[in-house]
DNA sequence: AAACTCACG
DNA sequence: ACGTACGTGAGTTTC
């Protein structure tokens, strides 16, 4: 068996893998589909091949135009897309790190350096594979050359192979012919201009006659049909030229040796960084390293020391008084927030000084208690601490001890708040350049508490590598917080707010737990009721809740109209059955089941399962999750309990406030459209705002050309859906879809609004125009939105990021204006040692639970610091309400 | 784990 | 031509 000789395409290989695959990109928006779609093939390759050798040759420059002086002579092939060019580079620094040859000769394309080298590997005795995406490599295979065209596909790789024999079967053709094929018919995608009139079929015909271009020439007389005949004649220096163009040198000047093409391992530890900063998480299972090579050449020390001695503590706490910072990682139970996690029975903290770091056991007369207390005193004392998530260990920091405190998440999420996790790991990647290993690649599948809690080393070790990590990333991160311009809007809103989290966390809300059943008893009752009739209506019992088993019923037992919607099969959301309630009256009892399912299973199942021995709700008020700067509530969400329809609100009835107390709540009427006037600076809508005018009747006026006192209430209601739409990022096929009018008729409305309002107009181009720019959006108070679907050459993704761009500004500076609120809130509840806390934020409403003796100044207070929180061009209108329970305070 | 559906702002 | 309104979390089914 001789030795083979892999050799790939790499321009047309990542360019079929980029066009192959949907739009991958990283959490920070780079785009990684080509060269994730490239070592899919290369993986698929070294498998079936098992080559000795093994190179990818590149174009040296890009966009490179085969044959310049034709672009403009057939100007079809287009520059390479900018999501595919930024991939080129970091694919070629993969390569490197795999030990892979790489092939770059000025002068020469790749076809060329390819065609060059097959043929000598042949002529030394190798077995040679030639891979690309391109046909043009055809004229090439021979016996011994075998050329492999990979297709990606959804479903994976599948790789073509021609040699000489697979080539006539295909074409008719024998490989060398393959140029003149070319030759006559030519090839727009390389600017190959061939012969006009003559295609493939043609082209074909005359080659199995005459074998050559140049024998067809020759023959020109014997050339049928007339019209091919006519233009070769009048052609043939094209048809000469071409097939030139179309022929791939096979004896270029190069200097190579298999040595260097010689193929070793490639899943070294350079590849694995490579691929982990691309966040290619599939492949990194393939690597089997040790730790020390998963972890990048830069480390951060996991050294740490243990302090067991109750001396030696009250000692070293003397001596973090004088530092600056501190970094503490709290490996705290999940449940009670505590340190006593550990097997052995003892508790502790992991501490990190400018000089070392220290891991300290209560022991004797060192309480845990005393830890938290000596903490709280240097905080105090103004020595900063830092840490991955303050809201866990919040507790235990007096109001003063809290300004100290930096929570490296918050700060983390605040430059990017589109990545899924904020953890050591990425704050040092992405921070101090740093590639640490992470808990997986240490502890694999245990959690570092369990590993903690069994006391082993690896996990002590990543735990104080963490704290290390932590203290070297607040400066970095406050240094880049202010780099962008969002100092303030961190130090003086997300992380005070913090605080505010934690306590309304704490406080949680009340439910009453009996009614909450009963209510679950009735809805089970009717659910009971509907299936039946549903079963009796569709002839057979089925699972409702199955989309899948109840678009067979409708669709195709019973008849109904309407087509495929999704992707897997008949849509069955609400939207469609609304529209096919005419046509059987077993569509209102599905929608009807749905309803009380719904209300069953996630509120009067789901809420009940969180109710705590204290008969409160304490939901979790997540800050580092949303885009666009929202809080999210979960576990349960709080921020989804029905109010749309009756039956729903009446879960509202259910949380109640404690006794003597009721309910404060207050909500910002109509905060976006305002955003919106003052940001866009439009003058008709300032001016209405001012004069505290109906708003959605004035654009139904303006719109429509309806006089103000004559619009209808339907007009009213298609004006608020314009509103809407503005703020979601308008798009005529989104407006009709949801009026359910065409997409002109929605145009024209969109058409009309611009005309109303053109300050709006310009407002919101300015921001596609931005985000075009600089990547990202933002909102008054300076957070930012990256938006990398902006640049995509993807119709749909384009579009995408556009209204991304225009809603998030809107959206986002209305959660600044809450967050501010909440801040001013809790401060004058405080101040002025109410008992009154706030319980939940609904994203424009606050819910407060206050003594009766203080409703009437807290409903004074929301009013006053909720319209306080910004000083926009038109005023901000809060409406308060006081209830016994939730639903009152509608 | 992904897809679908639906509750809220 | 392309085919979606923006931002969330949760329950259920299906693969």
């Amino acid at each position: 068996m001789s030795e083979k000789i892999v050799l790939i395409d790499g321009n047309s290989i990542v360019n079929r893998a980029f066009y192959g695959l949907p739009d991958l990109t990283t959490t920070d928006g780079r785009h990684t589909n080509g060269i994730l779609g490239f070592f899919n093939i290369l993986l698929k390759l070294l498998e079936e091949e098992k080559p000795e050798y093994l190179a990818v040759a590149f174009d040296v420059k890009h966009p490179t135009f085969r044959h310049e002086m034709f672009a403009e002579y057939k100007g079809t092939r287009k520059g390479m897309p900018e999501e595919l060019r930024e991939q080129i580079p970091v694919l070629k620094e993969l390569l490197d790190a795999c030990g892979i040859l790489r092939l770059e000769c000025p002068g020469y394309e790749a076809d060329d350096i390819l065609g060059t080298l097959a043929k000598k590997s042949e002529a030394e005795g190798y077995a040679v594979s030639l891979v690309s995406g391109d046909r043009d490599l055809l004229q090439i295979a021979d016996d011994v050359i075998k050329v492999r065209i990979p297709k990606t596909k959804r479903t994976g790789t599948e790789i073509e192979d021609y040699n000489t024999q697979d080539v006539i079967d295909k074409y008719g053709l024998k490989p060398a012919q393959i140029i003149d094929l070319k030759g006559l018919m030519g090839d727009t995608s390389d600017n190959i201009p061939g012969v006009p009139g003559i295609g493939e079929k043609t082209a074909v015909k005359l080659l199995t006659q005459f074998e050559t271009v140049e024998n067809t020439i020759e023959h020109i007389e014997e050339v049928m049909p007339n019209k091919a005949r006519e233009s070769l004649r009048e052609n043939t220096h094209l048809a000469i030229l071409s097939k030139e163009l179309a022929t791939i040198k096979t004896d270029c000047e190069l200097e190579f040796s298999y040595e260097a093409a010689k193929l070793g391992n490639i899943f070294t530890k350079e590849a694995y960084q490579i691929l982990k900063q691309l966040e290619m998480k599939s492949l990194l299972a393939k690597f089997n390293l040790s730790e020390e090579e998963m972890t990048a050449k830069v480390t951060v020390s996991d050294e740490y020391e243990t302090v067991e001695d109750a001396a030696k503590a009250e000692k070293l706490f003397k001596a973090f008084a004088k530092e600056e910072l501190l970094a503490i990682s709290a490996p705290i139970h999940q449940e009670n927030a505590q340190l006593d996690l550990f097997s052995t029975g003892k508790t502790g903290l992991m501490m990190a000084d400018k000089e070392k770091t220290y891991f300290l056991v209560c022991e004797g007369s060192f309480t845990e208690e005393l830890l938290w207390q000596k903490l709280n005193e240097l905080a105090e004392s103004s020595v900063k601490i830092a840490l991955f998530g303050a809201k866990t260990v919040a507790e235990h920091f007096s109001d003063k001890a809290r300004t100290n405190i930096f929570d490296a998440e918050i700060a983390a999420y605040l430059l990017n708040p589109l990545k899924d996790t904020y953890l050591p790991v990425d704050v040092a990647r992405d921070y101090l350049g740093v590639a640490i290993p992470s808990v997986e690649d240490i502890l694999h599948k245990q959690s570092l508490e369990d590993a903690l809690s069994e006391g082993r080393e690896e996990a002590y070790r990543l735990l104080a590598r963490n704290t290390r990590v932590t203290y070297m990333a607040r400066e970095a991160l406050l240094e880049k917080l202010a780099a962008e311009g969002m100092l303030k809007l961190f130090e003086e809103v997300e992380q005070p707010l913090v605080f505010v989290l934690f306590e309304m966390e704490q406080a949680g809300i009340r439910i009453n737990k009996e009614e909450l059943f009963s209510y679950g008893a009735r809805l089970k009752e009717g659910i009971d009721k509907l299936e039946a009739e549903i079963y009796h209506m569709a002839g057979e019992e089925f699972n409702i809740n199955s989309p899948k088993q109840l678009g067979v019923i409708l669709f195709e037992k019973l008849k109904l109209p309407g087509g495929k919607k999704t992707k897997t099969g008949y849509s069955t959301s609400a939207d469609v059955l609304e529209k096919l309630k005419p046509e059987d009256p077993i569509i209102e009892k599905i929608l009807e089941y749905r309803t009380l399912s719904k209300l069953k299973s996630t509120y009067a199942d789901g809420l009940d399962a969180f109710i705590e021995a204290d008969g409160r709700i304490h939901t979790k008020f997540q800050q580092t999750v949303t885009a666009t700067g929202r809080l999210s509530s979960a576990e349960p969400n709080l921020q989804n309990i029905p109010v749309r329809i009756e039956l729903g609100r009446q879960i509202r009835k259910m949380f109640t406030p404690k006794e003597g107390c009721v309910f404060v709540d207050a909500d910002y009427s109509q905060i976006e459209l305002r955003i919106l006037a003052h940001m866009s600076g439009d003058d008709s809508l300032i001016q209405a705002y001012k004069e505290e005018q109906d708003i959605h009747r004035m654009t139904a006026s303006k719109v429509f050309h309806i006089p103000f006192d004559e619009v209808t209430p339907a007009q009213r209601s298609n004006a608020k859906a314009v509103n809407f739409g503005i703020v979601y990022g308008i798009s005529s096929f989104g407006l009709g879809q949801d009026l359910n009018i065409t997409r002109k008729e929605a145009e024209s409305y969109i058409n009309q609004y611009f005309a109303t309002y053109p300050g709006i107009k310009d407002y919101l181009d300015g921001l596609v125009a931005e985000a075009k720019e600089t990547g990202s959006v933002s909102t008054l108070y300076g957070r930012k939105r990256p938006v990398p679907e902006i640049s995509s050459s993807n119709f749909m993704q384009r579009s995408f990021g556009e209204r991304i761009a225009m809603n998030s500004p809107i959206q986002g500076t209305a959660a600044d204006i809450m967050k501010i609120a909440m801040l001013r809130v809790d401060k004058a509840l405080k101040e002025k040692k109410l008992q009154a806390r706030i319980l939940l934020q609904i994203h424009d409403e606050l819910l407060i639970e206050a003594p009766e003796a203080e409703a009437a100044l807290v409903a004074d207070i929301l009013q006053e610091e909720m319209m306080a929180a910004a000083e926009l061009k038109v005023p901000l209108s809060v409406e308060v309400k006081t209830g016994d329970n939730w639903y009152e305070t509608k």
